[in-house]
DNA sequence: CTTGTACCCTGACCGC
DNA sequence: TGCGGTCAGGGTACAA
């Protein structure tokens, strides 16, 4: 589940091994990762022969910026890359490869994605241009303020956990650190987006910033399917306070934590200190 | 405009 | 041992 930190992460993995490379050969195994309407017809002949100029991340998507145009990578659930020396993926996990991608010194990019829920669409940079508008600020910015958090969230009646999750509001937060960072700014999560008070906004602002450089510093959270490259787990999951944690103590005022249901997604918070 | 729900997909898990 | 049902949640399409 590769919320900010695990695409970061994944993004600084790939970086130094990609920058600079060209992409000889492209192998779609499986045609619906091709997200758009391109089928693999279309779409491999304008990756081959391409340059990697750079790896980029925005929200939850990672970017290969092409010569040619932007490779926009959505990882959804389950979707992880290696980088192998050879034709064969470097590690045994790789069962379900969706895509190859053959490197101009010798090494392929496998793409693997059990549940196929991701997926690839390349864009030219003006279409990528006009795409990126549609997210919100991104909560690791140095220009990200708590003046920027209360503009991008407190509106409507949405409770605050669906706000932070809305990707066109805030940029980058999901399931897990989105109940994290309410649990560590006190709030309660149904609480409408709204109603937060000038200091409850500044809360949340330090405690999702913190916790989400943590979770960077940890190489993010290997809860279920989410590895790094090559198959490299995060530690972050021993970090958490809440999330996956119905029925524990909560570790500030030892309530139980519970967990209820919003908008069809989990949500784990402490009754006893968010309010 | 906002807000809610169904859907995509497979593997892990549970109860019988 | 198998087997059906449920759940995981990213984003998107679509309805109200």
């Amino acid at each position: 589940m590769p919320e900010l930190p695990e695409v970061e992460t994944i993004r600084r993995d790939l970086a130094p091994q990609l920058e600079g490379r060209r992409i000889c050969a492209v192998r779609v195994a499986r045609p619906d990762i091709l997200l758009g309407t391109a089928g693999p017809a279309a779409f491999v002949p304008r990756i081959e022969g391409s340059c990697i100029r750079a790896v980029g991340r925005r929200a939850k998507w990672l970017l290969f910026l092409l010569d040619r145009g932007v490779l926009v990578t959505q990882l959804r659930m389950t979707g992880r890359f290696a980088v192998g020396p050879g034709p064969l993926p470097p590690i045994s996990e790789f069962r379900h490869v969706a895509a190859e991608f053959d490197l101009d010194d010798g090494r392929t990019l496998f793409y693997d994605d059990v549940r196929r829920l991701g997926g690839f669409q390349l864009l030219s940079h003006d279409e990528w241009r006009r795409e990126e508008q549609r997210f919100g600020p991104e909560p690791l910015a140095a220009d990200f303020r708590a003046r920027e958090l209360a503009a991008a969230i407190r509106h409507g009646r949405l409770p605050v956990k669906n706000a932070l999750m809305d990707q066109s509001r805030l940029a980058g937060v999901g399931n897990i650190y989105a109940s994290e960072a309410l649990h560590a700014a006190r709030i309660d999560p149904t609480r409408p987006a709204e109603g937060l008070t000038d200091d409850e906004i500044r809360r949340l602002h330090r405690s999702l910033r913190r916790i989400l450089r943590d979770s960077l510093d940890s190489s993010g959270t290997t809860f279920s399917s989410y590895r790094a490259v090559n198959g490299r787990s995060g530690s972050f999951q021993d970090l958490l306070k809440v999330y996956a944690k119905e029925g524990t103590a909560c570790p500030r005022c030892r309530s139980e934590i519970r967990r209820i249901v919003q908008s069809g997604r989990s949500t784990f918070y402490c009754p006893g200190c968010q309010v």
